[in-house]
DNA sequence: CTCCGTGCAAAGCGTTTGCACGGCG
DNA sequence: CGCCGTGCAAACGCTTTGCACGGAG
């Protein structure tokens, strides 16, 4: 997702924008992975050294709400990616950089039927390892 | 899997058998479902009222690590329930309950091959919704 | 000018750790 | 009787919240 189609996404819902949520989302956009929320304030901190934990957990409660970020947790931590809610889809992700690649098939398609009286409201699917770069840069 | 298997495996790797670490190891396989380390207090603390977290958590790390017990995490809190060790498999998670149910494949097996040169280290497929019990009771 | 968003500080929650005692083996 | 496991308490890390000020609309 581009950046001036979230800035008006969130005008239109209401949201100021101020310049600390521009630079925020433009970092999340910056990165394409899953970062944790630590990782987002220190790409923000280097534009405005004041902003503090808070501001990022609110704007990335809204941005998730707006389903503008994709979350999920490992490390024992939320992590966030910007998000394509155009097509849905799954991920590979590296648990060395958080890089996410996206898998060509939903398993859900695949597992159609299987779940019986069980009402579906969401589901997750995600595969842990080591991305090509990561391998090479450990040899 | 059964108790008597547990603790034998238990004793093998060098750990005593205390009668917190029973206990607890018997809630687990009697809820058989995803619980968290709170639930697992309750229920040990019917029998052992002077137990606290500290035991539960260390217990469930050891459990953990020798696969006794499998790990996940959602409503913002780690969740456990006995594992079937012998055959891999995925699960259906009530979020209401935490019962879950088997799914009857591995979606990984259905998406061979689709990971290229990214090295797996491991996967999560967990659907979450409603079971049909609690579907019942919400009415 | 009105509120929403921010920064600060402190609290909240689940989880982990240091310590000394008690009980398993 | 040695040492692991326990309970207590306190610390921990991530995240959330109350408050008053400042800036967007």
């Amino acid at each position: 997702m581009e950046l001036d189609k979230i800035l008006d996404n969130l005008k239109e819902q209401g949201y100021k924008l101020t310049e600390q949520r521009k630079e925020i989302i433009q970092s999340i956009i910056n990165e394409d992975r899953y970062v944790s929320a630590k990782d987002i304030l220190q790409q923000v901190q280097q534009r405005f050294p004041g902003v503090s934990f808070d501001t990022i957990y609110r704007n990335l409660a809204i941005l998730s709400d707006l389903d503008v970020v994709e979350e999920t947790r490992f490390d024992g931590e939320a992590k966030f990616r910007i998000s394509c809610i155009d097509d849905h889809h799954h991920h590979l992700v590296c648990e060395e950089c958080g890089e996410t690649s996206v898998l060509p098939e939903c398993p859900l398609n695949l597992l159609q039927g299987m779940a019986g009286e069980f009402k579906i409201t969401g589901h997750r699917f995600e595969i842990y390892g080591i991305c090509e770069k990561c391998q090479q840069n450990k040899k």
